[in-house]
DNA sequence: CGGTTGCACTTTTTT
DNA sequence: AGTGCAACCG
């Protein structure tokens, strides 16, 4: 075997430097995970690195994945679970460290993760407690406030003690009141997975001289999107060998608002005193024309390192930018350009990324691919365990791992409804405060709290339910057994056939957590899966046409993409205009990160008009339109191409659909090409038939 | 207590 | 335009 096969000098060069500090500059396509799983690869097979002694950081629990899968490859090992089990994202290694050590500063074992909902909700509970009401101070201003102190790492009393104006001074006492709580709850947000394995880090050397020990290499990818917290936990972490290598490109930042600070990746060199610096900037990726028209775009920012990339497939088709009418028009542009490659068969559905700003311009895409008939796929948008009926099933199963958990129970007292009310449910968490006792002991007690006798009735039933849950879990049952016994028992299913057309597709969601739960021994470990699972990690569709959002699509490519919505206000964001210029610098990068994407075929689009918020807007083409250069062009409107007979136009059947032909009688659909279809006749006989000149009908 | 209706607000991006 | 939340009524 070997390792440095189908390496490039750089490359090579990054595999082999294994000992002190590296920094690898990896532009867009530079073949940068495969450098670091090589990397990893070398360490194990060459240098008799043992896989727990290597921590590797990802952006995403996906990446991570995918890393995993490579190297098990590479190194011709199985891949089970423990395999590298080091590697992951900061928050999922967080969540590892803080269940192994976190009692020692105070964290239970069992505490659970409060997700934005959740955060945002105690919050409005710790407001209402304070009698702050949320019409002045707005509950999402508040939580942004309180990540940002959280990020710049200062607890509740230090942020009072900086707190000047009278909106500050609120929050710092809603900061107070919300870790309170959170506190009670045995819940950790997703700030604090950070936040507290720092302090367990800096407050206790004994354990944090063990984790230094044992990591004998760190690896940092996206090491541009790192925040103070990360970036504190990371100095912890490297030990006096210096074996640490990050990786990352300041031109592809685009989470500062999150954070992120990119002169972190600027300043490696300073903060690890000798580090070797390796530039990978072959772009393996794209056509020379596209990445012209990224490089022209990036290279007008002013706050960026410089660096070239440069390609061997020079030339490729120019890039397209369309300008159409309206928002809806954009979108049948899109949705139409991609079906008739499909029909053509010059691409497959998979082939495809469509890239927008923001979530919310993806309705008027997801409409023209159903006309069209186009498979295709959301990325992120809502996420799967964002679902009302998978966060209901949840709670249960949060409320049985950590009995403490205020926010599962409030979401679940009356679901389904049992005759608790809200006020029911505030008396009685009042008087279990009052008891100090956890939420399940207090539903089983809840007679001699002297609330109304039906909702006792009820809620003593849920502490029924949730003791027995909370028994096959210490059975070793299969987190799936503990809710299929948790939804027959509470008639959850019955709950949700509630006769709305989403039944069903419910119901369905139901079967495929319980199908997910099966995959895990614990709940514990289910819990955090779920919990930290993002939009990006989701199972993909085989063949569909992805649409997601700029950031979404940081690290992947696609042969073709589009990239909608290029627009002032839009693209640049409205938002940064009145913002510090460093704001539009990074809606800059974003546009390089969308272009960078593409491997053979770039289309960007704008619309004159667009509907925003229930109005229509007049926007200007993009800014970054102009700065793409001369390897652009420029295709006429969309509206003098489009005829009239566009809606008629799209195929009216679907493979299975049942049709009569008046020559051949009934059949069944069964391939679907362009405005042909192939039909298998009940009498016998399969014939591709045009659809009008057969005069076919469903039936 | 629960369901319905009407109003207000939304949208930047997400671990 | 759609959704979530609050007030109101049964």
């Amino acid at each position: 075997m070997d390792i440095l096969e189908g390496l490039n000098d750089a490359q090579k060069s990054a595999v082999e430097t294994t000992s002190g500090p590296l920094l690898i500059l990896a532009g867009a396509g530079s073949g940068k995970t495969k450098t670091l799983t090589h990397r990893i690869g070398h360490l194990i097979a060459k240098q008799g690195v043992w896989p727990n002694e290597i921590l590797a950081v990802t952006f995403t629990n996906k990446a991570a994945r995918e890393m995993r899968d490579r190297l098990s490859s590479l190194l011709g090992q199985s891949n089970d679970r423990r395999f590298m089990n080091w590697m992951g994202t900061f928050h999922g290694i967080c969540v590892k460290l803080l269940k192994i050590d976190g009692e020692a500063i105070g964290i239970a074992r069992n505490f659970v993760i409060y997700d934005e909902d959740d955060r945002l909700g105690l919050i409005k509970k710790a407001m209402k407690t304070l009698s702050v009401s949320d019409k002045q101070v707005k509950p999402r201003a508040v939580s942004a406030v309180i990540s940002k102190a959280k990020n710049d790492l200062l607890r509740p009393d230090e942020f009072t003690e900086t707190a000047n104006y009278p909106f500050q001074k609120t929050v710092a006492e809603i900061y107070v009141e919300y870790e309170r709580e959170k506190q009670q709850a045995g819940a950790l947000d997703f700030d604090d997975l950070l936040v507290e394995t720092l302090r367990l880090l800096k407050e206790r050397p004994k354990i944090r001289a063990k984790w230094r020990t044992q990591f004998k290499h760190i690896l940092i990818d996206e090491y541009q999107d790192t925040n103070t917290a990360q970036y504190r936990i990371i100095k912890y972490m490297v030990n006096e060998k210096r074996n640490i290598c990050v990786v990352g490109d300041d031109w592809q930042s685009i989470y500062s608002w999150r954070g992120a600070d990119f002169t972190n990746i600027l300043n490696f060199e300073r903060d690890f005193e000798g580090a070797k610096v390796i530039k990978l900037e072959q772009n393996y990726r794209s056509t020379g024309a596209i990445l012209d028209a990224a490089h022209q775009v990036i290279t007008k920012n002013n706050n960026r390192t410089d660096k070239k990339l440069w390609t061997n497939a020079i030339g490729g088709s120019p890039v397209e930018v369309h300008q159409t009418h309206d928002e809806i028009e954009e979108s049948r542009l899109v949705a139409g350009r991609i079906a008739s490659q499909i029909t053509l068969r010059t691409r497959k559905p998979s082939d495809f990324a469509v890239l927008y700003r923001t979530n919310a311009q993806s309705y008027t895409l997801e409409r023209a691919f159903l006309q069209e008939r186009v498979p295709y796929q959301i990325v992120g948008g809502v996420r799967f365990y964002d679902r009302k009926e998978i966060k209901d099933v949840i709670s249960y199963l949060r409320l049985i791992h950590q009995p403490s958990d205020i926010m599962s129970f409030s979401r679940i007292a009356n679901i389904p409804s049992r005759g608790v009310g809200v006020v029911s449910v505030e008396k009685f968490l009042a008087w279990r405060s009052q008891k100090g006792i956890d939420i399940v002991e207090a539903l089983e007690r809840c007679r001699e709290s002297g609330i109304a006798t039906r909702a006792v009735n009820s809620l003593q039933q849920v502490g029924i339910v949730l003791r027995e849950a909370a028994k096959m879990v210490e059975q070793q049952k299969s987190p799936s057994e503990v809710i299929e016994y948790i939804i027959d028992t509470v008639q959850y299913k019955e709950y949700l056939q509630d006769g709305t057309p989403q039944a069903d597709e419910r119901l369905e969601n139901i079967g495929a957590l319980i199908s997910d739960a099966a995959l895990f021994t614990g709940l514990a470990e289910f819990l955090d899966e779920v919990a930290l699972m993002s939009s990006v990690d989701l199972n993909t569709k085989n063949d569909a046409v992805t649409l997601m959002t700029l950031h979404a699509a940081k690290g992947l490519e696609f042969p073709a993409v589009f990239m909608v919505g290029l627009e002032e206000g839009i693209l640049p964001h409205s938002r940064v205009y009145d913002g510090a210029p460093d704001d539009l610098e990074e809606e800059r990068r974003l546009c390089y990160v969308g272009m960078t994407r593409a491997r053979e075929e770039l289309h960007i689009s704008y619309s004159t008009s667009r509907l925003q918020f229930g109005t229509r807007n007049y926007n200007m083409p993009s800014r970054f339109l102009e700065d793409m250069g001369h390897n652009v062009s420029y295709i006429d409107s969309y509206a003098k191409q489009q005829d009239s007979s566009f809606d008629e136009a799209v195929m009216p059947f679907d493979i299975n659909d049942r049709v009569r032909s008046p020559q051949f009688g009934v059949g069944e659909v069964v391939d679907v090409d362009g405005m042909a279809v192939t039909v298998q006749f009940d009498r016998g006989g399969t014939r591709k038939l045009d659809i009008e000149n057969a005069q076919l009908a469903l039936c």
